[in-house]
RNA sequence: GGUCCGUUCGUCUAGCCAGGUCAGGACGCCAGGUUUUCAUCCUGGUAACACGGGUUCAAAUCCCGUACGGACUACCA
């Protein structure tokens, strides 16, 4: 069926931390290549050596590890196509730039940077915009007015120079885009892109045409952000007389406040991470909250990010990333941008929560648990944690419903002591007591029924006794079921916490 | 400003391409139930086709316009 071998691949800037918006269109990009047998590359886009980040590219690495999302070729990992870092493929761009300036596609510009900054002020100044176009480019300094001999001169003589896309002056560029149909333009809107930088650099625009033919990419999925440069590029190919890729435009992801795309700077004043992995800043220190951090579980992370932009059509919500990859088609990825919820996000994390094993659990709450300077056993930890998981959204959270079980309560709830330490439970606590003392076995369903029955046989309120039993053992009125908690902790333990709750609480008059 | 893209419950969305269902599900929220407590859980409820035209027996669905939102508009990606 397959006429093509899949080939795609995401081709991140190391600028700083990459955030959840490239996570996700990484993630489908890595769907599509899994679920068409494809190949998934990793090409990180550093052009630009002016907004290098150190660590930026470490973290990208680090960031999909954590996720699952896995490269068959790519920085790091290598491959027949490398090299995949575009300033180690500098010396490709120039010739192919030129070859473009040949074939009359494109031209030399020696315009500066201040010469251009000044005459868009000028035209601001009259409320118009200046564009580098077929309009203006006969009255700029370029291999277009300039006659051969000059611009040989000017080449030859090291003044700083760019090529730029010499763009159709009214022509319809009629193109197809998976997500959302047809699209057309006329080039006539459009100007004169720099393709080489004066700093012997590609722009984004030539290195990743050039990179996406050499590497025999067959789709490039990407953010919507790119839609506008699409013409671009399409033209960028027919010039060098390449086909084009199919393209596939992905929506946003907003904000949550519902006004814009989501960006790095929103950081954590929106109340949660935008960022996978934590970042600190390396020039300003700054830290950003991350969801590994935060207590996501990646599978967690993963599936929720999966189902913002795409569905599978029916009401199934959870996915692992292997479903993912068997389910995934961008046919139903949606077109509107989505702006994600901070609450469905605890809820995914909560529906993994459960799908763990207690053994899991416990070995990842182990540490937390060490952190407070508390030594259990892991045996005892996994029991625990299986009483309580259900009540969990984070394995942090397992210490607010669980550490009754760890360390006896040293204060009771003022409230529920009002509410529950009645003048009579002093007497009744104090019967329980000796009635426990006496068991040999001391399972949960064996104190279950001796206890009611002795409720039963005394006549006494079934509300009334627990409760204050529940109070005594774990200082508040919650937690799980109360006779799995005192056969956990075992006999010992709940006789030493009736003791200590009868004195503290002592006789109400 | 210009170009392009988008618009179904508060949020994520199904339904749209191949017009005909009380517009379905999930999160949240509210109520009830289960429970000795709290939470979970279960049941129920709340709530949407941006607006205006047109085509049609029939429009969330097709067409046009308007409004609103967004992206882009660098020798950034």
């Amino acid at each position: 069926m397959n006429q093509k071998n899949v080939r795609v691949r995401f081709a991140p800037s190391p600028t700083g931390p990459l955030h959840i918006g490239g996570v996700r269109t990484a993630l489908y990009n890595y769907l599509f290549a899994r679920k068409n047998n494809g190949t998934f590359i990793l090409r990180i886009e550093d052009t630009d050596q002016t907004r290098f980040v150190a660590g930026a590219e470490k973290y990208i690495l680090d960031a999909f590890r954590w996720c699952g999302i896995s490269f068959d070729e790519g920085v790091e990992k290598g491959g027949k196509y490398g090299p995949y870092r575009q300033s180690e493929r500098k010396e490709i761009y120039k010739d192919y730039a030129r070859k473009l300036v040949e074939n009359g596609r494109a031209y030399y510009a020696f315009d500066t940077a201040e010469e251009l900054t000044s005459l868009r002020r000028r035209y601001e100044a009259d409320k118009n915009t200046f564009v580098y176009n077929a309009f203006e480019r006969k009255r700029l300094n370029n291999s277009l007015v300039l006659d051969e001999e000059e611009t040989q001169r000017r080449l030859n003589s090291g003044v700083p120079y760019v090529i730029r896309f010499k763009m159709p002056e009214d022509e319809l560029i009629r193109m197809e885009d998976i997500i959302r149909g047809d699209v057309v333009v006329n080039s006539r809107v459009l100007d004169d892109k720099i393709l080489f930088k004066s700093d012997g650099m590609p722009t984004y625009h030539l290195a990743n045409v050039v990179d996406d033919h050499l590497m025999e990419i067959t789709h490039v999925i990407r953010g919507e952000e790119w839609l506008p440069s699409m013409p671009l590029h399409v033209l960028l190919y027919e010039a060098f007389g390449w086909k084009a890729p199919e393209f596939a435009h992905l929506p946003l992801l907003l904000k949550p406040d519902g006004k814009g795309k989501l960006s790095k700077r929103d950081g954590d004043k929106m109340g949660f991470p935008v960022f996978p992995l934590e970042w600190t800043d390396p020039k300003t220190g700054e830290k950003s909250r991350g969801y590994k951090e935060d207590g996501y579980f990646p599978e967690a992370f993963v599936n929720m990010l999966a189902l913002l932009g795409w569905n599978p059509g029916d009401d199934r919500e959870l996915f692992s990333l292997d479903e993912l990859t068997k389910e995934f088609s961008l046919d139903r990825v949606g077109k509107s941008g989505a702006r994600f919820d901070p609450e469905k996000a605890k809820w995914f994390n909560h529906q993994y929560m459960l799908k763990k094993s207690n053994h899991e659990l416990a070995t990842l709450f182990l540490p937390v648990l060490n952190e407070k300077g508390i030594m259990a056993d892991i045996d005892f930890v996994e029991q625990v944690v299986g009483l309580v998981k259900d009540r969990a959204y984070f394995v942090r959270d397992l210490w607010l419903q669980s550490d009754f079980f760890f360390v006896a309560p040293d204060t009771f709830d003022p409230k529920a002591v009002k509410k529950r330490w009645k003048a009579e439970s002093y007497d009744q606590i104090m019967e329980l007591k000796e009635l426990l003392a006496g068991l040999t076995d001391f399972s949960s369903e064996n104190i279950e029924s001796v206890v009611k029955q002795w409720i039963n046989e005394k006549g006494y309120g079934m509300g009334m006794v627990m409760n204050a039993f529940r109070l005594v053992i774990v200082g508040a009125l919650k937690g799980p079921h109360l006779f799995d908690i005192v056969a956990l902790i075992g006999q010992e333990e709940t006789l030493r916490r009736l003791e200590i709750g009868l004195h503290e609480l002592g006789r109400k008059e």
